[in-house]
DNA sequence: CATGATCGTAAGTCATCGCTTACCGTAGGA
DNA sequence: TCCTACGGTAAGCGATGACTTACGATCATG
């Protein structure tokens, strides 16, 4: 439910960006707009989303607010993604049943 | 460089329930229709961009395409985000040190 | 060889989304 | 108390993208 949110927000260049900005440490809005391609508004409102999607979180510092990245964000997302490709093992072998199935319904003709 | 077109890819949610689909093992494209809310043709489009993002691969076998799940097709996203999200308890770290050397700052006054 | 099934592609339409400018509220310093 | 810095919000615009219908190509089957 949460990881849906979180992927449709890193899908954004610009909000991937700002996710690698904040690797060193939180900063606060002017900081993170300066060094990016657009406008301070447009940064705030990918905080919005970004924050919205649980991968960031704020702390109010005077008339600053400080925005980190949110330890255990991308949690419910690695999960969703070990859920699909740990199985596509099996899924694997599956297609390899299947095709030794075909090959078996081949070779007698 | 793989993982963003591996991400864009999977912010879609139709796409995200094509690969759920594809979790049992390879299914040829109408199998794949068949059960989804779009059309045959907006089936296709969305495997050629998952094809694209190195998540899905195809055997062809005669007149129907297997679509199946690319193992390790997510390797590279799953290593952006550990690259980011572990980072970020070092940045969490440097947070801390950080409030630590405001409330020194603060405490002489 | 002809026919039907499977699937990819092209063109067009409509909604969603990211960006900008303009505006407003709030906290801190002179 | 003014005023300046910081940042969130609203409205409008342009572009990207997802979907549909129509068409074409290919392979198996009668």
């Amino acid at each position: 439910m949460t990881y849906e949110t979180a992927i449709a927000a890193l899908a954004d260049p610009t909000r991937r960006c700002i996710v690698e900005r904040l690797r060193g440490g939180p900063l606060p809005v002017s900081a993170l707009a300066d060094g990016l391609p657009v406008s301070r508004p447009a940064v705030s409102q990918h905080l919005r989303v970004l924050s919205g999607a649980g991968l960031l979180q704020v702390t109010p510092h005077g008339t600053r607010r400080y925005y980190g990245l949110a330890p255990g964000g991308v949690d419910e997302l690695r999960a969703w993604l070990d859920a699909m490709w740990d199985d596509a093992l099996a899924a694997f072998a599956a297609e390899a049943r299947l095709e030794a199935r075909r090959r078996e319904k081949e070779r007698p003709r």
